[in-house]
This record gives structure tokens, sequence and C-alpha cells, in this order.
DNA sequence: CTGAAAGCGCTAACAT
DNA sequence: ATGTTAGCGCTTTCAG
């Protein structure tokens, strides 16, 4: 951002004006051949690159996306934020971050910045603090400046966007029968709190598949991890909590809404040399790495990320270059697939 | 980016200048009191908010940063980004991303895109394909254009800026000397392609201690993982390459540069039934999921990278803000630390 | 105390 | 064929 030189300078040196210049520089046929070969061979010399910020100002949009997620170090959303990047970047868009770490304040403060800032568009998936509180005048209000905003995974219903989602509890339905048809019912959910969508939806197609098999439901069998500041904290309680389970009931399956729950829940498994999957079998949501790399290794529901960042991006693209309205709000839904590994 | 009210709106419906309206929203004293509280109400009213592209022309500072890493599904990776992101924030700058994917050209597409555009500096780690092509360019070219660059992780003698590196090969060594100690003397590396900087201090670690306890090397026991497109493809090289060792010579511990290697090399071992650690000791680079989540879980060398992303973000901030010269180059080196786990 | 004007780098409509 | 000018939104110096 320093010393790059201008088109005015390339003009004084020249000894033509600013717009010569432009013109030139844009292969423009109102400008003489001779004095463009000129200009554009002296701008090349001198390595001239115009400078982004003054088109953006002209212009009134910058290219950019902004991206909100809850967390990075986390495969699903890195996968997501990857494909962002990559098919924004085919369509000539930058990609810029920012991570509410699932607090409320910090997204609230994210999109401020990023309102105000260099983007022209966002791309967020809700912290689960802002779920909770169901405060979303942030986003409402991006949307009202009539910056488009495209939400992904964790959606809410009273905010007029775009979505991508996942079909959770469809998925969530399917793997349960999965575990009920390889003759198994004592199922043990282990969930997140009520407030996250994705959670509540996996809870919900756990419980009818129960309810289509005429299994009763048995609240013991749900765990509902609870959020704690730090992932070790909650891992700890949700251990805790399986072990106790695990002295009063005969449980014979675990059906986990994301992988770390899972990866924990073998963990105690294994500790208490229960066997995986002969006696409990374990499916679980988020087709990442602890999955692969656990022994046995987890069966999973892939929410397939890449198609989710891609329709994301593409749909926040499309209302960026007017393609579509901004007044239709479309919901993309991505099938999941269950990919069956060693412990199921 | 788009009906956000101006400054020259204000000013216009309150019949002042623009200029009293800037000053008054930063509260001049220039400015008479009356006055001043009446357009601040009116900015407030109107939710009036500075447009940071007319900022970033005007200050020719965009007040953010550019990150490019090689990958972004990658535990150590994401943590450093997110340790960059929140120190950045905190400093009043934002973070932009972009993934080179490990390619050569794509990174030097993104640190032209990222040069031109809106970021005062860039944080980076070098691309495979770069490091193999030993060509630095683009790097060169933008520190020349006197936009700061702070290296991590995989950095380069010949640039001159600032760096931030892990002491590799002391820490691989350490490691080795921790598995010699536990009379293990026949330990395979499997370890990147030669040019690839850090797999290449930490092979030399390796060999270091081998030659400080008078082990003879063997050439057999030394894996460097082929770099193919897609990490699937160099995984069942690995598996298929560590098999042939299996039959052929007797090892009891593995290093391994990288947790992707050492839980894939896990579960080869397990495959062939062989007990970890009781046969065969395991420890590895980078303290991520994998490691935690296998079973036996595996002893790491962490990278620290929180206190990496930190630091590099620091470096950089220093040098935009010009608390340290442009001209002065500072390496940190950061000091590895052994998390002893099930697997050694 | 308030305002006019220049300028950041660029584009584009409008002269010449 | 080339140049002048206004303007994107803001800050800041200098006049009034």
């Amino acid at each position: 951002m320093i010393r790059r030189i201008t088109l005015k300078e390339i003009a004084n040196e020249l000894n033509v004006s600013i717009s010569t210049v432009s013109k030139s520089l844009k292969d423009s046929h109102e400008i003489g051949i001779e004095t463009r070969e000129k200009i554009k061979a002296f701008a090349k010399a001198h390595n001239y690159r115009p400078n982004n910020i003054a088109l953006s100002l002209k212009n009134r949009k910058t290219k950019t996306i902004g991206v909100i997620i809850p967390e990075i170090v986390h495969h699903f959303f890195s996968i997501v934020i990857n494909s962002i990047e990559k098919f924004s970047t085919e369509n000539g868009y930058n990609v810029i971050i920012a991570v509410s770490n699932e607090s409320f304040e910090k997204e609230v403060l994210n999109m401020e910045t990023l309102a105000n800032g260099h983007i022209d568009g966002i791309i967020m998936s809700i912290a689960k603090e802002t779920l909770k509180k169901q405060d979303f005048h942030h986003i409402k209000e991006t949307i009202d400046l009539g910056i488009p905003v495209v939400l992904f995974d964790r959606v809410i219903n009273d905010v007029k966007c775009d979505k991508v989602i996942v079909n959770d509890k469809q998925a969530a339905k399917e793997a349960t029968q999965v575990l009920i048809d390889d003759k198994r019912s004592n199922i043990l959910l282990i969930t997140s709190e009520d407030y996250v969508s994705v959670g509540n939806l996996r809870t919900e197609g756990y419980l009818e598949a129960l309810k289509d098999n005429d299994i009763t439901p048995d609240s013991d069998l749900i765990i509902k991890v609870k959020d704690k500041k730090g992932s070790q904290l909650e891992m700890s309680f949700l251990e805790n909590e399986l072990e106790k389970v695990l002295k009063l009931k005969k449980i014979d399956a675990i059906l986990g809404v994301n992988e770390i729950y899972a990866g924990s829940a073998l963990k105690v498994l294994k500790k208490n040399k229960i066997k995986v999957p002969n006696e409990i079998a374990i499916i679980s949501f988020t087709d990442g790495v602890i999955s692969r790399y656990s022994s046995p290794s987890l069966s999973t529901i892939s929410q397939h990320g890449e198609i989710m960042g891609e329709r994301a991006a593409k749909l926040l693209i499309n209302k960026l270059t007017g393609k579509t309205n901004n007044n239709e709000h479309k919901i993309e839904i991505i099938n999941c697939s269950l990919i069956k590994r060693e412990s199921s």
C-alpha cells in the first residue's frame, strides 16, 4: 500500500492527461494506437497496479465477501470456509473471515466491522450464544442496510434471507432407523442443548424414528451436552454423564450429533471395555478426521461441507451480481449421506 | 454497502458544511457545543457509520491483514489462523484469508490479489510446491512494494522479513532421544519430501539423535511421503510403504512429522495386530484432534500454533504501526513441547 | 466558530 | 484523439 505508481504519475511522466492513461490501460479505442501502446508499455515497465481501494470507493463495491463462523478449529466449518473461498476466488471475490467463537457479543461486533467495512455481502453460521439469546437484530440490520446475507447450517426462521441447510431431521431419523434395523433398540442420543437448531432437529429425527418403531423414548437415554466455555469441560461433562448412563441402563447403540461427542463416547466405551460395534454401535454426524482416525473408525453422516460452502457462495454472489432479486429468499437443502465405517 | 447515510447528506439536512459535520462527529472543540450535539444526535438517529473504504483511500491503509496458508482444513493452520484473527481483532485489524492449496500458482495469485487489494500486510506459510520450485519472486516483490510480510512455520532463508518458526530440529532430536531412552533403537521416521523445510529439519534432528547415540541410520527406516494431489493418495502411499517396511525390518518405534502420518501408521499397525506402545511406540508432530481421539492416543510434539499466530500477528502489527523498523528482521523461535500420551 | 477547498486514485460523461 | 471535470466519502488545512 505504499509507493506503487499511480495514473497521475504516469500521466505526468508522459505529459498526457490522467484520463488518457486510464483509457489507454483499458485499451480504449478512443485513444490513438500509438500513445496507447506507449502508455501501456510505460505502465508495464513500472509495474502499475490499479488501486483497488479507489476502485471500491468509485464502484461502491469491494468484491469481497465476509464470512462469520462460530469456530475455525473445527472440521466442518473449515471445510465450508475452504469451499466458500474456492468458489469465491473463482468468481473474482475475496473472502474475509471472522470468528465469533460462539459468543453473541463477538458476533455482533464482527458483523458491525464487516458491514461498515470492506465487504459486499456476508455468509454466516450463527453462534450458540446468539441462538440461545434469540437476538438477531444485528443480522436484520445488516440486511436492512442492503447487504445480502446467506445463512448456513445454523440458521433461524425469522430472518429473511437465503439459507443453506442440511436435512438434519431426516438424516437423524434415517440413521436411527439403521440402528434399529440392526436390532438395536436402546439407543442413546448425545445431542446439544435445545436452542442449537441443528441439534434440536437431529433430536426430533431420533424421536420420530423411535416412534415409528413403537419404541418408547427414555429421557435417560438422551444426554444434552451443556455448553461450557472450552470444549475440554464439555467433554468431561459428557464423559461423566455417559458413565452414569452406562451403569444405569443397558444400551446397545449411540447416535451422536457430532463427531467430538461420538469420539469422546468411544473413549469412554473403550475405557469400560465395551466392544464397538458388537455391544454398542455408534453413528455420528460430522464426517471429519476424528471419525476416520479413531478405532474403530466411526460411521458418520456427512453434511457435505464443500457443497454447503459452494451453494452459500453461489447464492450470495448471485445476489451481489444482481442475478437474483434481493427480495426473493431461497432455502437450499442438502441431503446428508451416511458413511458406513467400523462402528456400526 | 448501499444506502448508509453520508456526511454530505447529514450536512445537507442540517444546513451546515460537510467539514462541520466531520469535526462534530470527532467531537472537535473547534465546533460550538450546540451544533456539535445536534449533529451527533442526528447522526446517531440515522445510524451514521463512516465509510471505511473512503477512510482507507485517505489514510492509505486498510487496517486489514492478509493471511495466506497452504491449507485450511488442517488442525495446525486453523489454530494459527484463529490466533492471528484473535490478536488482530483485538488490535483493530481485520483478517482476510487466502488458501494456496499447496499450489505455487495459486499462491502467487493470492499474493497479487492481496497486495493490490485491501491489505496492509501479509502473514504467510509457504506452499509445498513453492518450496519445491524455490521460486520466491512474488514474496520479494511484495516486500519491495513496501508491504510487510511475516513468514511462519514453512519459511525460507533467502527472503528478508520477519519469521516465526519452531525449533523443529531440536524437538525432533529430543523426541527421538525419548524413544531411545526407552530402549528403542529401530526407529522409523515418517517424513515429508526434502524440500519441505520443516520436514527436512525434523529429519535432521532425528538423524542427529541417532548419531549422538551411535545408532547407524538405516535408509529403509525413513519413509518420505510423496506429495500427491489429495491426501487420500498420500496416505495409501504411506500405508503401502509402511507395510513393506514392517515385513522387511524389525522396528520398535515411529516418529512422524505430523499427526496424519502418525495416525495412518497407527491404523496400519493395528491392522497388523501390533501392540502400541509395547511393540512399537509412536511420537508425532502436530498436537491435533487425531492424536487425542485415536486409540491409543498419540504422544505429540505441540508446535503451539496459538503462540505462533499471536507472535506473527504481533510482528506484523508492530511493523504496520511503525513500532519496528521496516529494515530490521526478527526471527522468533518457539519451543515445541512434548505431550506424552498413550502411544509412548 | 464555521466553511471552502484540496486531495486520496480512479472512472466516465462531457467537452475540445 | 485527447483533455477537463465532477464525483465516490472522508479528513484537514486554511480562510473567513
